[in-house]
DNA sequence: ATCCAATATAAAATACGTACAAATTTAAAC
DNA sequence: GTTTAAATTTGTACGTATTTTATATTGGAT
């Protein structure tokens, strides 16, 4: 996603163009594979641009999500965590290290399905499918990290 | 699941058999449907047992899931929430209540399936699907709540 | 009945996220 | 380029969920 982009959602929703927030979205994108807290982008961020604020990134994140330019991938070890893929797709989570890693997966069904249980209980919007277990590099570890970090 | 069973599987692990732990296990049997949070149980904890402490039942909650009495549902609107269904299911989450409510659907595909996406980067364990999307009572509201509470 | 490790308790600490008011900045009109 | 109003950023205080700490209590083996 170019900066021009956004600059057009931006102008479009009425919502100013302001470096934060472009160094934000920049910051999503880069740490796109580690599916990053808000912590971890305002460290990146505050690299590039010192005088930034914790709360505007938080902020920034929400309104990125609300304009549909980032989503909510997981929350995991209590913190929320970003993508910017919007295409559907799924996580793993590794139970040792929280990681967060990408499944590609063919899953039409999660779209349009009704299972039958869902019947008079509401209307499905999306499906989203998490992986529990245990990553590469946890299992090659002698002793990872105690399990405590998700469910 | 009944409290005998429960007795003995604190025995095999030289657990302590408690009454705040019988206490809060069958508070969250009672409110299965509900997926409670640990503050719910809390609340309804106290209704019978009024000394007991916040602090324990967060810390027994955590030990039901460990001896794998009971499991994270879902994490919703910043809230842990808990489940005692341990078999195969989903769960259908309102993005505007926050209701959470159990979808039955064969999968067998998320016990073993491994999408070739996922080569070498882990071994699952589980596979988990959550649908988002608006439950019946909400539809039904003029003004539903902010959609808020999820992502 | 006694004893010790495990557990429960209350209170304080921590962690994540949000709300607020004041200062700054965007972008549009002139 | 200035002016100006509205939006945004910032620092901080606050709120809520959860964990930790220190102490008191209790389960259950002997």
């Amino acid at each position: 996603m170019k900066m021009s982009v956004l600059e057009e959602k931006l102008r479009q929703k009425n919502l100013k163009i302001t470096p934060q927030r472009l160094e934000i979205l920049r910051a999503v994108q880069r740490h796109q594979c580690d599916h990053p807290s808000a912590e971890l982008i305002y460290q990146a961020v505050k690299k590039r641009y010192p005088a930034v604020s914790l709360a505007t990134v938080y902020k920034t994140l929400e309104t990125l999500v609300q304009i549909g330019e980032i989503r909510v991938a997981i929350v995991s070890g209590g913190k929320t965590r970003y993508d910017t893929r919007m295409e559907q797709h799924h996580h793993f989570l590794c139970s040792y290290c929280g990681g967060v890693q990408d499944i590609e997966m063919k899953m039409d069904c999660l779209e349009t399905y009704c299972p039958e249980s869902l019947a008079g209980k509401g209307t499905i919007h999306r499906g989203e499918v998490i992986f529990h277990g245990i990553c590469h590099t946890c299992e090659n570890k002698k002793n990872p990290p105690c399990p405590s970090i998700c469910s």
